[in-house]
Order: C-alpha cells, then sequence, then structure tokens
DNA sequence: TTGTAAGCGTTATCAT
DNA sequence: ATGATAACGCTTACAA
C-alpha cells in the first residue's frame, strides 16, 4: 500500500464527463426532478464508469444531515461479550441500515465516560442519531440526548419524557410463564433479575407479581450476585422454597443448568427453569432452555425506521412489537413432591 | 423530540468568545505550535464552555482524513450471531479506536454484495481503512482494495500481496494439541473445519499433518456439514477410528458435546474434544472445553495501530502477536481401550 | 432543463 | 503569535 496513484474523483470530474454542471450530477443522485431522463443515464454513466460516490463527508457539511446511528454500549468487555442479546440486534440493525444507506457507528464505554461520548459524537456531527440500550432509572442519557437536541430512541419499556421507545408486547409473557409452570404443579417462582438498576426491572416486578398473585402463585426475587464465589450456589441458596425460578439473561440461565447439578440441584427434576430471553446458547445448554423468543431483529427494524423519520424531522410515537413467545423446552417439568422440596434449604 | 432549539455550535463561536480568529482555535486543537499558552487556555475554556468538537465531517472534508474503520462482514445474521469470536472482536476493536478517536462503521452483508459495500464506503470516503476479517482463498478483497488503494490490514494467516496482516504465533499450537492428547493415549486425532474456503484453513491443516506425524499420531480430517438433519451424528459417523477431534469453532465444539452423549457417545469418555477458540461458551459447556485461548484482544489492537500507521502514510509490515494458549479443562481426557474404539462404526 | 454561485465548518497557506 | 483567505466536495436556491 503505497500513494494512491488514483487520484480522489469528485463530482467535478463525473460533470465534465458527462458534459454538464456538477448540480446537475448533484440533482440526479437526489433524486431531484427537472433532469432530462437522457441526461440524467448520461450522468449515471459517467458516475459508473469513474466509480464515482458522492462524498459522505461533504453531504454532511453542506446539511444534508442523518446518515449515521451511534450505538454507546456502557458495558465491560466482557459483560457484552456474553451477551447474545447484543449479536442478535447488532445483526438485526445492520440490515435495515444499509437499505437506507446508513452507518453503524458502535463502541463500548466506562459508565463514566459515557455522558461524554455522547457529547462528543453529536458534537463532532459523527453520529446523527442515537439508539438507547440498556436504559436505566433516572438515566441521565435522556436529558442529555433532549438537551443535546438529538434525535434518539430507546429499546425497552417506554419511559416519561420526550424520547421515543420501542417495546416488545410482552404484557401476557409473565402470565404465560405462570400458567405453564403451575400446569406442571408449580406454586413457588422466584424471578431471577441479572442488573438491578435497570429501568424495565420494576416494570417486570410489578408484572410478575401480578401475574404470581392472580394465579395463586407465591413470587420471590432474587438479584443474581456475579461477584460471589459460587455465583449459582449463591442464587440457589436464596432460593426459598421456590421450584422453579425465571432468569432475566439468557447466560445466566445457561450457567445455572450447567452448574446447579453439580451442586445437587438437579434440572428440571428439582428445579425448572425459564430464560427470559432466546438465543442459539439456549440450544446448546443441557437441558435446552425453555426460553422465551424476543423478536430483536423486529425491534431493531422498527427503531431504525423510527429514528430515519425522526431524523427527518417527523414526530414519532413510540412503537411496540410482537410479543415474546414461550419456547418450551428441557429445562422445565413438573414440580417435585412437596415433600421433596421441603428437604432443601 | 422537536425542532432542537440548540443551534449548533461552531468553530467561529468559540472563536468569537475566546475573542480570537477560528484560525487560531484550529491550531489549538490540532496540537500546532505558534500558539501562546495563555490564549489557548482561554480557547480551551471558552470551547468547553460552549461544549463544541471539532466537526468530524468538515475536517475530512478539508482533508484530514483518516477518522474511521470500516469492518464489514459476509456472513449470515446466523452464523455471525453465533460466533462469540466477533464479540469479542468487536469489544477489543472500540477501546483502541476510542483511544485515537476513531469511529467504528459495521456491517453485514451478503457475499455478493461485498465488493460494493467496500466500493461504496470508500468511494463515499465513509472510512479511511477497511479491517479484512475471515479472509478466503483468492479473496477478491485482496485485490480490491490494492485498487482502491485502500488502507487495509488483514486478520488471520498471512497471504501473498501486499495487504498486511495481524497473526496469532501458533506454529506450536497443534503440537501442544498433539503432544496433550498423546500424553493420554490417543492414537488418531481428527481436525475438524468448519468453513473450508478460508485461507487459513490449508495452512492450519499443514502443521495439524505435520504435528501428528512428527508424533506417530494418525491424522484425519472432517468437515462440519451444518446442512446434515444432524450434524453432530453425521460427523462423529464420518470420524472413523479417531478418539479425538480438534474443532475450529467454539460453537461447533459446544454443540458437539452436548449432542454426542445423546446419540450414545459420551465425552470425554469415548471421544476428547478440543476446540480452537474460547470464550465464556467454554465454560457454560459440559463438560468444560478443553481449548485454545487466542488473544483476540491483542490482535484487535495490534490491527487498529498498524491501520493507524498505514492511514498516516507510514510503511507497515505484518505484525504477530502472542501465540495461543492450550487451557486443558474437562472435555479431553484418555483415550478409551482400543477395544472400546473399534466398537464405533 | 441546465448552470451559477453561495454556503456548510474545518484546515492550511500565507501574510501580518 | 495571530488572522485573513482560499481550498475541500457537495447541496441548494436562484438565475438563465
Amino acid at each position: 500500500m503505497t500513494e494512491p496513484t488514483t487520484k480522489r474523483v469528485t463530482i467535478a470530474a463525473v460533470a465534465r464527463l458527462a458534459g454538464v454542471s456538477p448540480s446537475a450530477v448533484s440533482h440526479v443522485f437526489n433524486g431531484r426532478p427537472n433532469v432530462s431522463e437522457a441526461t440524467a443515464a448520461r450522468i449515471r454513466a459517467a458516475a459508473d464508469e469513474l466509480h464515482w460516490r458522492p462524498n459522505f463527508a461533504s453531504r454532511k457539511v453542506s446539511g444534508q444531515g442523518g446518515r449515521s446511528l451511534g450505538l454507546v454500549i456502557a458495558r465491560s468487555r466482557e459483560t457484552f461479550g456474553r451477551d447474545p442479546f447484543f449479536m442478535r440486534l447488532l445483526a438485526g440493525l445492520t440490515e435495515p441500515l444499509a437499505e437506507i444507506g446508513w452507518a453503524l457507528s458502535l463502541t463500548l464505554v466506562h459508565a463514566d465516560e459515557e455522558e461524554q461520548v455522547y457529547r462528543q459524537w453529536w458534537g463532532e456531527q459523527r453520529v446523527d442519531a442515537f439508539l438507547l440500550v440498556d436504559v436505566r432509572d433516572d438515566d441521565p442519557r435522556l436529558a442529555l440526548v433532549e438537551q443535546l437536541g438529538a434525535p434518539a430512541a430507546l429499546l425497552g419499556a417506554p419511559v416519561p419524557g420526550p424520547v421515543a421507545s420501542v417495546t416488545v408486547r410482552d404484557g401476557s409473557a409473565f402470565a404465560e410463564a405462570i400458567e405453564h409452570l403451575t400446569g406442571l404443579g408449580h406454586r413457588t417462582v422466584t424471578r431471577v433479575t441479572d442488573a438491578p438498576g435497570l429501568a424495565h426491572t420494576r416494570a417486570r416486578d410489578r408484572r410478575f407479581r401480578r401475574a404470581a398473585k392472580d394465579r395463586g402463585v407465591t413470587a420471590g426475587l432474587a438479584t443474581w450476585n456475579p461477584d460471589a464465589e459460587d455465583p449459582v450456589a449463591d442464587l440457589l441458596g436464596r432460593l426459598g422454597g421456590a421450584t422453579a425460578i425465571i432468569v432475566d439473561s439468557e447466560t445466566i440461565a445457561a450457567e445455572i443448568v450447567a452448574h446447579a447439578p453439580e451442586i445437587g440441584v438437579r434440572v428440571p427434576e428439582q428445579l425448572s427453569v425459564i430464560a427470559w430471553e432466546d438465543s442459539w446458547v439456549s440450544s446448546i445448554a443441557r437441558p435446552r432452555l425453555t426460553a422465551f423468543d424476543a423478536p430483536v431483529e423486529e425491534s431493531a427494524r422498527t427503531a431504525v425506521a423510527l429514528l430515519e423519520r425522526l431524523v427527518r424531522g417527523e414526530a414519532v410515537e413510540a412503537q411496540t412489537v410482537s410479543g415474546r413467545r414461550l419456547l418450551v423446552r428441557e429445562s422445565t417439568a413438573p414440580a417435585p413432591h412437596t415433600h421433596d422440596r421441603e428437604e432443601r434449604p
């Protein structure tokens, strides 16, 4: 790789070759009317011949904004890498973005630099919109994007304020899970939470409690503690009499079903496990995980469409996408006899 | 989100507030000399106060190139999503990129649009360099980036031609694996390949064969067929007398250890499994996978550094990063008795 | 239908 | 040490 012998080809070169003015070329490439089909064809031919594409940066400088989406993820490499949700999200974003010619700018940050990065990217006009994930209680980013005037959408439960959200319709998901479990004889179910600070947590807690109460099920709540010496043992020790758990994170669910038998709790015979998320991971776990499949790709596509409208200055409102589906696999089974259950501490 | 009430702040505004000319501001922000420390401080204060950041696009238009890396992955959503390597790669790229202020543009493409996308992104000056992954035999991208004059680096085995590579030093990895296996009494080992077209495949084949031969081990080769009705069964049926396999893909290895027992092959008692890659997946698999850990983050960092130099016009040469380390876990064990082995078809 | 010219926000050159 | 001024490549009124 040495000096690019190929001088950069500009709109002027194309215009020259086609025997027209630069603005004519611009018109054609921006789908504006008022240019004869004949010249348009000539122009397109010239552009093709020269392999010319309108310069991304120049367009932006001249006011034609809106061609890149910023995704700033405040997670450690470790927790980012362990979450197949992000793979699905990234993969799901690229297709709709490509369709409208947008770029995806991605970065991971430490929580304390987060605001910085949003400011920087917006200030630099590196991106034209943000997709917010992992929205937390009182998330400062909501006020921030508002203050910046940056188009933004969030994935997850709606929050008060002007930032539009894309939400998975899962109002009945817990009901479905609980019914599946009661059908198997379970009477005490605990919900296992991953990251307690996230905004959707409380809403889920509430719906979980309601669904349990409505069906005469005793509801418990437990938080996963990754810093424990043996997080699975730690968790199982805090389960009380629960014979089934619903786990927010698929990866954690996979860890539980893998490790529980090694510390004396058979899955699903003694403990049924449902994962709130689903991916290929559910199928390499043994027993295979009973899980809720969320329409991640659909969420991504919806969010992109929403942001695109926002960038064009249109008004948008919160969107809902199709609900979670319960995929019954092998990690749920009939509840153990009461006798068995009470044997556990 | 309504009309941005906040007018965009420009270098002119900063200059005005600091009581200097725009060029002075520019000088300060580009580390150029010839501006007194006093004014510099004043300028920085003004910029801070206004939250001003140099406009990304404008910089590019005015010739200051080189601030975004393009990563174009020619995989289906499915195969992309199943490969934890990419999570590690993405996570590993963001940190060094952030340190030098570069953006990462990511997309997934179908193989037949791949060349298009490279041309487009380069032509648009959307990116200033490319990182090539999944390099195939006779990969057309090598000639393409050369033709475009685009700085590029590839991850994986070096290939002839001017594109610099970042390679994991794994010359002795197979030897290490084979020695581990012979130490356990294995005498026939098969290497399981994922995607046969990839450029590193042949080199690995060669090294595998050599390492086996040198140690008196019978080497076999088998290709994973994802389209088979039961890919694991299909593979095991083609193993001949092998008592151990070395699997290119960690995900496939995980699938094998999960499913093999269900079709009558106990791991590791009857079959030892080594994965060529490692991630958290290896630890939720049961038995836990004996695997090679590759320094993905180090590769990413090295590639970024290399590209940065390339963009600045410096000459670069191929880089090697530290080798794979064999992590012995539970999926390898003493070879079964010959008698047992011959019972399998 | 086509061309001219004035921005867009920055950097670079060249005076001062 | 500082400041005009001309690029950079494109879009977009507006004029022809």
